[in-house]
DNA sequence: TAAAATTATCCGCCAGAGCGCATATTGCGA
DNA sequence: TCGCAATATGCGCTCTGGCGGATAATTTTA
């Protein structure tokens, strides 16, 4: 793991990622993280721009969460491109 | 750095910890993320529970970024907990 | 300690996220 | 190909975050 998230569709698909990984459905995952299948189906796709407490609510279900790191690495060009 | 962020308030006080580390104030922030000065303060203070883009931005001004990475370490036990 | 800067709050307003409820749409297995 | 599960959308509603615009309250510095 240890993805890297900048924007809501990173974050979106992430998120599907480690949900399928699991076997749940949206449903599934929804109801864990007490929001509706609607809801995470769109955060999801990053199609709306979330709330923060949505996303966290989320990542805690699928046992994930946040962690802030600095975004220069080679502070001046980014070597590390893995791709 | 690589700070874990669990809570509006954790990511609040790491924000904080990072604006203050480079001499910015809460305007200037502000200003580089496009967000208003009342807006970081209380973002700093998790009062709020802020939108995710807005978080988004005001890492992003900061030079930071969110990681997702699995929460339970050990898948077990946890280990590493380092404190 | 007075002045200046920084940070914390407040008001009214508006946009949009998430809700309930429901229904398309798509995907997939029998 | 049919049928069901899974996912994507839609509508009206409510709630609240962030806005502009200020102004307290607090901290810093001269």
């Amino acid at each position: 793991m240890k993805e890297l998230a900048r924007t809501p569709r990173q974050i979106g698909s992430i998120i599907q990622r480690a949900r399928k990984k699991r076997r749940w459905s949206q449903s599934q995952l929804a109801e864990r993280a007490g929001l509706r299948q609607a809801t995470i189906s769109q955060v999801e796709n990053g199609e709306k721009l979330a709330k923060l407490d949505t996303i966290l609510a989320v990542l805690a279900a699928l046992d994930l969460e946040f962690r802030i790191d600095e975004r220069t690495k080679g502070h001046g060009q980014d070597i590390e491109e893995l791709f």
